[in-house]
DNA sequence: GTCTATAACGAGATAGAC
DNA sequence: GTCTATCTCGTTATAGAC
């Protein structure tokens, strides 16, 4: 088992290296450029090959759109269980959540692969628009479940509904990404951040200390 | 000098009609697919003319670029400072601020020319680039103006500087657009830009009352 | 100022050999 | 699986007639 595990492996790394290298370069090259900014001859040179060779992996320019998406929402959901099951408050998980961003923001300064496809939207395929919104469907409802919690422990105070704040922290986080990335400078997007977080805790829960 | 001024605006408008539909046609173009997402072709054929047309009022796409940011940055401007004259208090002026954004969205689900442009900013030419980061300082710097006056007023009351609030608004104004064309949906900005805005006022004054 | 015509290039995509 | 070669189309841009 330990052969058939070991061969399945290589297996798949050995058909899946070249589709998750494509990935790699294709996901850096859209939070970059954006998804009419690059080219599959521009993934191609990149990684060395001919643009043939993508399209054996990725029919179309769709498909590997759609196939960017995917891959990076369930890689973005993997981080939230992560987070939600850490036995923290639920302004750390907050805080955790927020750095999800800075972390893609610093890596050479790349948008969010979503922030980025939500500007292009209107260009888009169809499962390919499809596929972000669900992407901010689930990060509104883990976050929901967050403010639900913090609400509950009295550790978060803010008005509104929980899924109106969830909405605003989304937008606010990718806005902040967007702006942040055009001057450079990754701090602008912690202190954005910060401030944002800060309203659904400090100020509403200083009046009644 | 009627005579005069009719002329030279009958002149103007002969002459600059044709590049001012051309703008017009452009920057809505901009404004629902990108920079990257339109073509000489899309706007010669909307305006039903020839690209040689186009090419005639503007050499390149980059000076066309150009000239859309300037347009549009300097009738920003002057809404803002509109607002600025009005003898209403500094909330009054964030809340004529945000439907500044709220209207360009509410007219075709158009995204801000420079919001769509800061996604792109990777892509741009030189130029363009400089001119997307104005307008957000403009806009920043504007707005620390009324934060100030709020500041000083007591109508609003906030943490961490003007500055930085004021980069907060403008980011979270910017994403918030983003998020809520994606889904078509206005009232998911509405209600993204009011939480925005009450979070300079009410959690943080209330305290003190 | 506006047109027709076309150049020069890059895009996404496919056929078929290996 | 990967290549070479090629197709077709759309892109920005220009030349030159009107």
């Amino acid at each position: 088992m330990g052969e058939n595990a070991r061969v399945a492996d290589t297996k798949t790394r050995a058909e899946g290296d070249t589709a998750t290298r494509i990935l790699d370069a294709a996901e850096r090259l859209v939070q970059i450029r954006g998804f009419n900014g690059f080219s599959y001859a521009d993934v191609a040179e990149e990684l060395g090959v001919t643009k043939a060779r993508l399209h054996y992996h990725f029919a179309g320019k769709a498909e590997l759109g759609e196939a960017l998406i995917t891959r990076y929402a369930a890689r973005f959901a993997e981080s939230l269980a992560k987070i939600a099951t850490r036995p923290s408050d639920s302004r750390a998980k907050l805080d955790a959540y927020a750095k999800l961003y800075a972390d893609v923001l610093r890596d050479e300064q790349r948008m969010c692969l979503c922030g980025m496809l939500a500007a292009e939207y209107q260009t888009l395929p169809k499962r390919m628009q499809d596929a972000v919104l669900t992407f901010f469907d689930d990060n509104e409802e883990w976050l929901r479940g967050v403010l639900e919690q913090g609400q509950r422990e009295g550790t978060l105070r803010f008005t509104g509904s929980p899924d109106e704040a969830a909405r605003m922290i989304v937008s606010g986080l990718e806005g902040a990404m967007l702006v942040a990335r055009s001057y450079g400078d990754v701090s602008r997007f912690r202190t954005a951040a910060t401030r944002l977080m800060t309203s659904l805790t400090d100020p509403a829960s200083r009046p009644r200390t």
